[in-house]
DNA sequence: TTAATAGTTCGATGTGCATCGAAGCATAAC
DNA sequence: GTTATGCTTCGATGCACATCGAACTATTAA
């Protein structure tokens, strides 16, 4: 009997469950109550779609004191959820395109990297300033973005060498554009919270940039102000 | 509202809909009653899942005559799946890994490009004999891999310009290792039916390779017959 | 100890939906 | 014309499962 696609598709079919792995696509893990709450369901409910949701691995738990911090299992979980955004996105071009939070669309975490108008803007001002190679789907980082990010402390060398590519671009489900995924796209993310040029939203998913955190943003990666538009 | 994945995902949940779907990952397009017997079920039940996926934007119909032919809409749903397959096949490592179908498992279609225990080999041969760049998920045609090509009568420079990448490697879900996918996966799919080298099998996804057309692609594509195991 | 909070288990309820038989409508073959 | 084949619509049946109230366990607070 081959793999069974219909179980996995079945865990992401209910519509509380659903909402449960939108949230958690932020990368921050939550607790059955902050779940039970984002899908609008009773705790009981929630620890029910919970369990079957670990079960079916697509979700990891860690217990703390009387929390359970519910998270993500890994990397090809989120993609896959990215996947059926895409999908999702494109079949429903009557609808304005993107979220309707404004703030989602400018700014928002994809699993472990930047997503949304600014993750768009960052990729195309790398590529403009040939640091990053477009190949469609497979970008490559060039010797001047090497060196840029060395002086910015990054061990490229060290992340060549992990199995995960540097740099993945992935087609983004609000803007239909490519933005910035990879290890490099992770680095570029966790340096801005370190940085606190921004801090998760409530909704875990969006994130609420500084005024001066984005000017230093805009800065670090060589993004041009808009001219217009 | 967000763009609703529960909606899709609910399509791919059900257990004759999903077959069909896998059946069609083939990427040759069927009728109603096939797929109807590929999912087990009658004409009436098979008629109603078709309805809701073409509805889903997950298929594409088109009529002939008194036949339907029915095919997946795009690259997109494709890829889908087969980031579903590696979930599945990822969370179920206690049972054998692969398709219990031998035939599936030597070689098999992945909507346009070749998957399966040959398909793997086809990657490891260009990639041993500095035809193509192993590069995590990306991989680039090499000076050497591109001169080969043009030999087989590949425009290299036209594949380059269109926007799908050339090469893609791609997770195998039987196998786990990297296929080749991509414009160049597709051209080698097409040349080797065009070749009369294989065909397809009655299970659509299924390749059956005649023995000199075996022969012939391991020589056209420089794999080495194997040595032990 | 008592009270509050986080999470779970159980049982009852209701609904959505896959399934197929029967009948109907096309298109094709004879 | 008649007969066969491909697909669809309708209605009835039955099952799977999401939901919540109530009652229970475990951890922290006071």
């Amino acid at each position: 009997m081959e793999p069974n696609i219909s179980l996995v598709a079945g865990l992401i079919a209910d519509p509380a469950r659903s909402k449960m792995l939108m949230a958690l696509m932020g990368g921050k893990a939550l607790t059955a109550t902050e779940l039970s709450i984002e899908a609008d369901i009773t705790a009981q409910t929630a620890s029910s779609h919970l369990g079957k949701l670990v079960d079916g691995e697509l979700l990891q738990v860690r217990k703390q004191g009387r929390h359970k911090y519910f998270q993500l299992k890994g990397q090809h979980i989120a993609v896959m959820l990215e996947q059926l955004l895409v999908i999702t996105s494109l079949s429903k071009p009557q609808t304005a395109t993107g979220p309707s939070d404004p703030r989602l669309q400018f700014a928002r975490v994809c699993y472990d990297h930047l997503a949304g108008e600014l993750g768009v803007k960052l990729y195309d001002a790398l590529v403009s300033e040939d640091m990053l190679q477009d190949m469609g789907e497979q970008s490559v980082l060039t010797e001047k973005g090497k060196k840029h990010f060395t002086g910015l402390g990054v061990d490229v060398a060290a992340l060549e060498k992990a199995k995960r590519p540097i740099c993945k671009s992935c087609l983004d489900w609000s803007e239909r554009r490519n933005h910035l995924a990879g290890s490099l796209g992770k680095w570029i993310l966790d340096f801005t919270f370190e940085k606190q040029w921004a801090e998760r939203g409530l909704d875990s998913r969006a994130i609420a940039f500084s005024a001066k955190g984005l000017k230093s943003f805009h800065k670090t990666f060589l993004i041009k102000p808009d001219v217009q538009n």
